[in-house]
RNA sequence: GGAGGCUUCGCCUAGUCUGGUCUAUGGCGCCGCACUGCUAAUGCGGUUUGGGUCUAAAGCCCAUCCCGGGUUCGAAUCCCGGAGCCUCCGCCA
């Protein structure tokens, strides 16, 4: 939900945003009608609420005689109060509505144009190079450590079980990559992976997009598709004391995949559930850039230790989230698909998700609304389908990073 | 699943039976000032959160006693529905 006031103040930059982001200006037009009438309703029902009260008072300390007239008036004005009411609640609703139809302002400096114009920041090692690579799912079949036969059979399409030391891989990344986030200050959390509507929507997961999430319609929850949206929820409808605070948040996540059919149906990459340590900040606005790169960095961080080729990339205005104001991938490379394929991703947020959840920090300026930023550490089956692919050799066995091992009973090499 | 209790402006709490200056009491905490020749004690004042009005500040107005309805001229208070928390019973990893 963005700002009002700024919309008021200046809505040529939301008209700016919009443009950028490839969405309709006339919405910040509606936007400000849409406010113009609500305080028109909301001036007219709070000075017959006052008149009403008034009335109200006077019948108290009226004589016996004037006492029938005076509550025959104040019976005709809470008539009318009720009707000015009932235009109130349309208008807010209108408002609302109007509001939540427009997504996160551009920060400056995100690039113009959509999915394909994203701007490569950086480039980290060189990717290997694999005679006739094969892929993960391959891999994983050798390994008997990923069994998409049996998830098939079990739950379906995009399901998978990992077994043996590709379950030993999901703790021992787990593992790594909670180690790494306590040490940088964050607070490790196992949060809930269903929650209630308000919290979905607070997060703008039911706008343009929810079609991907799933949803229980018997209890009117929904499964998250990341823990973002239970941490972002964790401080809805407070006000914070002390800033910043860094939360590392495993669950498990869900996505319905809708409109993705066909890509990457095979292995690991792209499936209806998996698990992930997700980094979450909460710091004030001013802080939100320099967040979001530490976010980065950290991400960074743990690619490094998993030794991976990887690059990092300024994704464009139209591929945004909607709760998004900028947003950094980083593309790890895939030999069998000779490409980078996205392993994390960071948001800032800015104040958008925390103006619906209601979520602020006291200043001398007054109360404010607080950024979120989130960032992925680590996707637990993508990356395992990343280090399969990535650390092949030609034997067919698998490379373990160094890092990694400690937590994998110190084995070097994984092999069938 | 069954029975009962609870929910008041940061925390605790009075008020609910018996509707009307409740414009919500007091304590703790916090902030400011005063005093004191110690970062103690004391005194005074302030301290819910939103919205509207206003160039701005001040001021004024409206809402807010878990949420949503209802009764009434008038609801923290009465009625109905719901949520959350607690206790006990049942079931259960």
């Amino acid at each position: 939900m963005i700002d009002l006031r700024l919309v008021r103040d200046d809505p040529d930059r939301i008209r700016a945003s919009q443009r950028a982001r490839g969405e309709a200006e006339s919405l910040v037009d509606a936007l400000l009608d849409a406010d113009a009438v609500r305080r028109a309703a909301v001036a007219r029902a709070d000075g017959l609420r006052a008149e009403h009260k008034s009335g109200s008072n006077a019948i108290r300390h009226a004589s016996n005689d004037e006492r029938p007239q005076l509550i025959a008036k104040a019976k005709h004005l809470a008539d009318e109060v009720k009707a000015a009411e009932a235009d109130e609640a349309a208008a807010d609703e209108a408002l609302h509505a109007a509001q939540t139809a427009i997504p996160n302002i551009v920060e400056d400096g995100t690039p113009p144009g959509g999915e394909d114009d994203f701007v490569v920041l950086d480039v980290v090692r060189t990717p290997p190079t694999v005679d006739e690579p094969r892929d993960h799912t391959e891999i994983g079949a050798a390994l008997r450590a990923i069994d998409t036969e049996r998830g098939a059979k079990v739950s379906g399409a995009r399901f998978y079980f990992l077994t043996g030391v590709g379950a030993q891989l999901e703790f021992a990344l787990v593992n790594l990559a909670m180690a790494q986030a306590i040490d940088a200050g964050f607070v490790p959390i196992v949060a809930p992976s269903l929650v209630k509507p308000e919290i979905m929507q607070g997060t703008g997961f039911l706008g343009a997009h929810s079609a991907e999430v799933y949803h229980l319609e018997q209890d009117d929850m929904y499964l998250v598709g990341t823990s973002e949206v239970a941490l972002a929820g964790y401080h809805s409808n407070e006000i914070l004391e002390t800033l910043p605070l860094r939360y590392a948040g495993f669950s498990s996540c869900f996505r319905r995949e809708a409109g993705s059919y066909g890509k990457d149906t095979r292995g690991i990459i792209r499936v209806h559930w998996f698990d992930k340590v997700e980094m979450f900040s909460y710091v004030t606005l001013d802080e939100s850039q320099d967040e979001h790169q530490r976010l980065l960095a950290w991400e960074r961080e743990f690619m490094d230790k998993l030794e991976l080729a990887y690059r990092v990339i300024d994704v464009a205005a139209g591929d945004l989230g909607s709760s998004a104001a900028r947003k950094f991938d980083i593309e790890a490379w895939f030999p069998s698909q000779g490409a980078y394929r996205e392993l994390t991703s960071t948001s800032n947020c800015t104040t958008f998700q925390s103006r619906r959840l209601n979520i602020r920090t006291r200043t001398d300026a007054g109360n404010q609304h607080v950024a979120t930023l989130n960032g992925t550490l680590c996707a637990v089956a993508r990356t395992i389908a990343c280090l399969f692919d990535h650390h092949q050799q030609p034997d067919g066995s698998v490379y373990v990073p160094a890092a990694l091992r400690p937590y994998l009973g110190g084995r070097e090499l994984l092999s069938p």
